[in-house]
DNA sequence: CTCAGATATGAACATATGTTCATATATCTG
DNA sequence: CAGATATATGAACATATGTTCATATCTGAG
């Protein structure tokens, strides 16, 4: 049983992947990295908003960024938190196919 | 790559595992069924908050409720949320205590 | 049926959060 | 250095969300 301490902070990091947008950023990160305006444009999202979310990503320890002239790019932090996500994957493709059986 | 809607599904879930009260509940009734009212003595957190909580969860397959007499017990739904908790609470014990060593 | 215990639900509210717009900072090129 | 490109940051705003309070629903006992 994790203490109140790391409760708060697995929940953070949850939270930090329960938005949308968030999400498809890191799940576009898994592969290889990827720089922001690639992102913007992958995501049809404002190049604003994509910087907004990354720094949170990257506060989190989610992400991780490296400069290459003036682009930056990001890719996974983490190994957990890769694992995690495509463990997520799984399950959602799982559950969904469940669903459509019967 | 998650479909759109699977990549949804997943923040969805995420969402629900990132506020810290779900997640205290969520880890509360992962070693055995607990009723609503001890949920709610354990947390500290009102009745009718626990319940409100437990309906999301609930909803998202997330805990399943069963009823024994006037008391409903919640426990897990399914294994792989279990142990991608299991895996999180894992990952927060090994980055803190990174942390903590230079 | 009535009463008490246990859980669920609905409305209301304060706060948190995602997004946009405008602007600042950094990096390379000529 | 000046200009262009790429990214980061700050303020403002509309909406979503967690919590509380009051009340409804369900279940077993007498």
């Amino acid at each position: 049983m994790p203490s109140e301490d790391q409760t708060i902070e697995m929940a953070e990091m949850f939270r930090l992947m329960g938005d949308a947008t968030r999400l498809r950023i890191i799940l576009a990160c898994q592969e290889k990295p990827v720089f922001v305006n690639e992102l913007a444009a992958r995501l049809g999202s404002s190049q604003s908003l994509i910087s907004h979310h990354l720094r949170l990503l990257r506060a989190a320890r989610i992400l991780k960024a490296e400069r290459h002239g003036k682009q930056v790019f990001y890719s996974p932090a983490d190994e957990h938190i890769s694992s995690m996500i495509a463990g997520m994957v799984h399950h959602v493709g799982e559950t969904v196919a469940e669903e459509a059986e019967p």
